[in-house]
DNA sequence: CCATGCTCATTCGCTGGCGAACTATTCGTC
DNA sequence: GACGAATAGTTCGCCAGCGAATGAGCATGG
């Protein structure tokens, strides 16, 4: 499958390495490539959102909870509880990490008016700008790798991938 | 890109909804699409992979660091320091790893005859024999997975993505 | 041949996150 | 309407990992 280039990744050599030391334990080449390949660009992309991060002097786990507060159906406005699901973090955790967000002023918490369990997360002014700020280096990290590969070669790619997707969220 | 194909997956609606809010940030869907899919794969790989230690009843901190012992070139055999780095952990951390690796048995520590200040970090046979059943079962996880794709199709996966491994790993 | 600097591993104090217990509020039902 | 069950958020004790400091051993130049 490297006939038309001979550049050797890291993927590559393990698999030549391993080939043989797999002794009864089922072994595909093709297989392994891949999902070691997929972790080893889902690593660049984390180290890519680390760089842009520093940038902005957010921590990994503010920009997370921000993130994930901006992109949801309802932008910059959940609750704990909510966000500690989507986030797939205890709520404990949460806690901590509102503290942290709301000791910089990312966000502020506001206790629901008719529900009084209830706490509302709400992202401030300055919170919005830091993380579209964020937002800006990190993409421009991850066009960086995905623009080695031309508008047709993306289309595939992002295809091939989607049937991947699509079969692990079916069975969820 | 969806033309013959109406399902749509996570990073689809996550695209669709977010075309039109980012403002004065650069975003091409195909990018967004395919960084969101390699990011829910290796989530997934992880999860896999979790599921896999449950079964054995190995801490995910003790397969990894099973694992790298026994790819590298010298398998089952290194020092603290060289499995620190490659892990891209403190020293510090590892030798809690091992600390705790050795009390179940999975290694040993010997100290080295020619540098007293060095230790052999050496894998038990008991090691070896736990890693290959998580192994086995962690391959077995994600074979399920890329197996949706046809055998062609994989190729094509594996080469696009190895274009972008390629460009990482060049500038590193 | 020893003094100074370097390397390897470990110990120590701190941090983020987890699970479990706890508090406060609302819902359901009798 | 009153009381047990359910829900939301927080506090508490614990764990894995980090960075800095420490200790022990090697190496090299004067």
């Amino acid at each position: 499958m490297t006939r038309d280039d001979p550049a050797e990744d890291w993927a590559d050599r393990h698999v030549a390495r391993w080939r043989d030391h797999w002794i009864d334990v089922h072994f595909e080449d093709d297989v392994e490539a891949i999902v070691v390949r997929i972790g080893r660009l889902a690593k660049h992309f984390r180290t890519v959102k680390q760089d842009a991060l520093i940038e902005t002097g957010l921590q990994d786990f503010e920009y997370d909870t921000l993130h994930l507060l901006m992109i949801r159906d309802t932008p910059g406005q959940a609750s704990p509880s909510a966000l500690a699901a989507d986030l797939e973090i205890s709520n404990a955790g949460m806690t901590g990490r509102l503290d942290a967000l709301e000791k910089n002023g990312w966000i502020q918490r506001r206790a629901s008016a008719d529900d009084r369990r209830r706490v509302d997360v709400e992202v401030t002014r300055a919170g919005v700008a830091i993380w579209r700020r964020a937002m800006q280096l990190r993409g421009a990290g991850e066009d960086e790798v995905v623009h080695v590969l031309s508008a047709e070669e993306r289309a595939t790619l992002a295809a091939l991938l989607k049937k991947m997707t699509l079969s692990v969220e079916a069975g969820e």
